[in-house]
RNA sequence: GGGGGAGUGUCCCGAGUGGCAAAGGGGGCGGACUGUAAAUCCGCUGCGUCAGCUUCGUUGGUUCGAGUCCAACCUCCCCCA
């Protein structure tokens, strides 16, 4: 990690504080700006798929953290540059996602943003914009004109990016070639535009940020700034938030705020510290306090976290529902009304045939709450023993139930899939 | 355009002799141990009313039988132009 520096502007001081700063590509030059005007600052997303997750979290992050220093923040969504295709850091060039997609996966992403930013038009307020706006619109000979000439292929070669694909003879378009061209005009287009003086991103964007910024020199002749993140993985090495088993996706209807809760309630004990200084606005000196916790107690900061980190990306309200609904789960250990509700349609005969009217065997139920994704994979869990419903443990995967066997409380049979994984299956 | 090579269980990598639901990793999930943690050990990781069914870039063909042989096509890589 590079110098950091003793900066003097509040924002980049916290900023480094927060664990949230990595590298910039003029310390002096961006801390003075910042500690003289009301900066506009830009961070990209791009539209691949129906919601970010909490690998993105970092990032909005860094718009709220600029937000709340008095600067403001712009989110771009990447509606145009998702048309081509980043190619940094991926094996495969991937199948080119067609414009209802993006547009669809664009309107679904939009949504996250509200809980962490302000929008608005006043003069803080944070403003989205799609850079389809300005891309879409270009023309091949006079864009190479005005913008083409400036880049060296030479350097563009020595790119990170451009040159993993070529050692390891990885596919590589022209397409994709011209990813970086087109973030670099975003960057000179905002500005124009906005007035936008800095760009930021995880530390991969590097290159592609400092293309930016010498095309505005060349073209506007003014100076711009980069502010890159650390790339967030957990103490034990995993790239957060991107698992095989599922992103931990910001968006609600992809994972209840319930779930957002619990993932950050599993953080490992190394981590704790780290997260509540990046993902949530806990005052650093509480923060100091619930990290020293040892064994056990560190649960009571892990807690804390998770119901932070929730509020802010799902409200308050949601957060104190999920953690409510946790504490009555997991340290009362009754059913909470809160727990994520599948319905499930028992009106005519079992699913998988005529056994009985109204009556689903263990296997179907399991499939149906899905937390198995068939019923091989339900049968498969089952003779594992690892499910249970309404709170007793199942080892005959065409047990049948019935859909009188709900619970009053709820209306609903509980179905537990290991230790932690919870959903109450509604009979409809 | 010419020559050579490659595409395997849809998370990734990767063995594969004509009899294979297909070795082995990684990852993920579950169990034990714990603190809804980590580490460790064990198990699972195509679908199915368990008879079977469908997988190895695509489409045809040879064969009792093909991931494995043949042909064409698609995609990618390398060398030559």
């Amino acid at each position: 990690m590079p110098e950091t520096g003793d900066f003097k502007s509040e924002f980049l001081r916290n900023f480094v504080k927060r664990g949230h700063y990595y590298d910039c590509t003029d310390r002096d030059g961006l801390d003075g700006l910042l500690r003289k005007e009301r900066v506009t600052a830009y961070i990209g997303f791009d539209c691949t798929a129906p919601s970010l997750h909490v690998g993105h979290a970092m990032q909005i992050m860094t718009l709220r953290r600029l937000q709340q220093a008095g600067h403001r923040p712009i989110v771009v969504m990447g509606g145009g540059t998702t048309k081509v295709g980043d190619p940094s850091f991926r094996n495969e060039a991937r199948p080119l996602l067609s414009e209802e997609e993006i547009a669809a996966n664009k309107q679904a992403i939009l949504k996250s943003f509200r809980n962490f930013l302000t929008f608005g038009d006043g003069p803080g307020d944070a403003i989205m914009v799609d850079n389809a706006e300005w891309l879409d619109k270009l023309e091949y000979i006079p864009f190479l004109r005005e913008i083409g000439r400036h880049f060296a292929i030479g350097r563009m070669l020595s790119m990170e990016s451009v040159r993993a694909k070529l050692d390891y003879d990885l596919p590589f378009s022209f397409l994709e070639f011209n990813y970086s061209i087109m973030q670099a005009y975003d960057f000179l287009e905002l500005y124009r535009r906005y007035g936008c003086r800095l760009q930021s991103s995880g530390s991969d964007q590097w290159g592609n940020i400092v293309s930016g910024i010498d095309l505005a020199r060349r073209v506007e002749n003014v100076q711009l700034f980069g502010l890159t993140t650390p790339l967030i993985t957990t103490s034990s090495g995993a790239k957060m938030g991107k698992t095989a088993a599922g992103a931990v996706w910001l968006n609600p209807e992809m994972r209840s705020p319930y779930d957002y809760w619990q993932f950050w309630r599993n953080t490992e004990d190394a981590d704790v510290g780290r997260f509540l200084r990046i993902f949530t606005d806990v005052a650093d000196d509480e923060i100091a306090r619930l990290e020293k916790l040892q064994g056990a107690d560190l649960n009571e900061a892990k807690k804390i976290l998770a119901t932070e980190a929730t509020a802010i990306c799902h409200g308050r309200k949601a957060a104190e529902d999920a953690a409510e609904t946790a504490r009555r789960t997991f340290e009362e250990g009754v059913t909470a009304a809160g727990l994520p509700v599948v319905e499930m349609d028992w009106s005519a005969g079992d699913i998988s045939g005529e056994r009985g009217f109204r009556e689903r065997s263990a296997a179907a139920i399991l499939k149906g709450s899905g937390l198995a994704t068939s019923l091989s994979d339900a049968r498969r869990k089952i003779a594992e023993g690892a499910v249970r419903i309404n709170d007793a443990s199942i080892s005959d995967p065409e047990k049948l139930y019935r859909a009188s066997d709900a619970q009053p409380e709820t209306g609903a049979l509980k179905v537990q899939y290991g230790k932690k994984k919870i959903v109450l299956v509604k009979p409809v």
